[in-house]
DNA sequence: CGTATGTTCAACCATGTGGTTGAGGAAGCT
DNA sequence: AGCTTCCTCAACCACATGGTTGAACATACG
């Protein structure tokens, strides 16, 4: 689990799962888009796979990376155990702010 | 969204939550049943401040936290980006996963 | 064969992280 | 006031991370 939310503790690393959700993509092709060498890429990739979020696959001279999605469901699960409460805490938030417009528009 | 996925990149820093989600706590109270010095404790809520998933009261010589559940929420909106894949991708595999992810045991 | 391409590996460097200790500040207790 | 409790701060240490470069490896192509 540490594994995991350490994969996704960085922004590039994120974003190659993002690309990788529309389709496999070969080492270099996640490197691309990035400010960074080739070989700075390599290890993030290898971040991914020791998290279990991304699998390898070696065709001929590249390596075909394809999104394991079975951590992420679980670390959202994780997250879902507290659900509940933020729930309770959002609900407390609309009764007291009521005629405020919604007050929890943080993202990034 | 780094400082949130980073804090809870960390097996104490994920008990801290847990044991928060049952009521605010003491810094002390938190760095107790773990195996580290108070000091090292007292960073570890500094992390969970930072990604905005603690918020400390200082309420005469102690330092109250309590759980702030909207970054975890954001979390997990961000993570359900894959439900939609993982579905798919989970249906021919449903057997495989032991789907044991509740928070109060820590597991993997 | 030789050469270009895709990727890793090894060495290195700067910075961050996670832990310790010891000192010290602020608030409560007697 | 003095002492204790709760907690932070600063210094330090070992190790991990995130990045670079240059070399090496494996495979495709001519």
């Amino acid at each position: 689990m540490d594994a995991v939310f350490h994969a996704l503790a960085h922004g590039a690393r994120r974003d190659m799962l993002v690309r990788l959700a529309g389709g496999e993509l070969t080492v270099g092709e996640l490197a691309e888009p990035l400010t960074m060498s080739l070989a700075a890429a390599s290890k993030h990739v290898k971040v991914l796979e020791r998290g279990g979020l991304v699998s390898r696959t070696v065709r001929g001279r590249r390596h075909v990376c394809r999104l394991e999605p079975a951590p992420l469901a679980s670390a959202c699960a994780w997250l879902r155990f507290y659900e509940r409460f933020w729930n309770e805490r959002l609900d407390a938030l609309e009764a007291l702010f009521q005629d405020d417009t919604d007050p929890e528009e943080e993202n990034s």
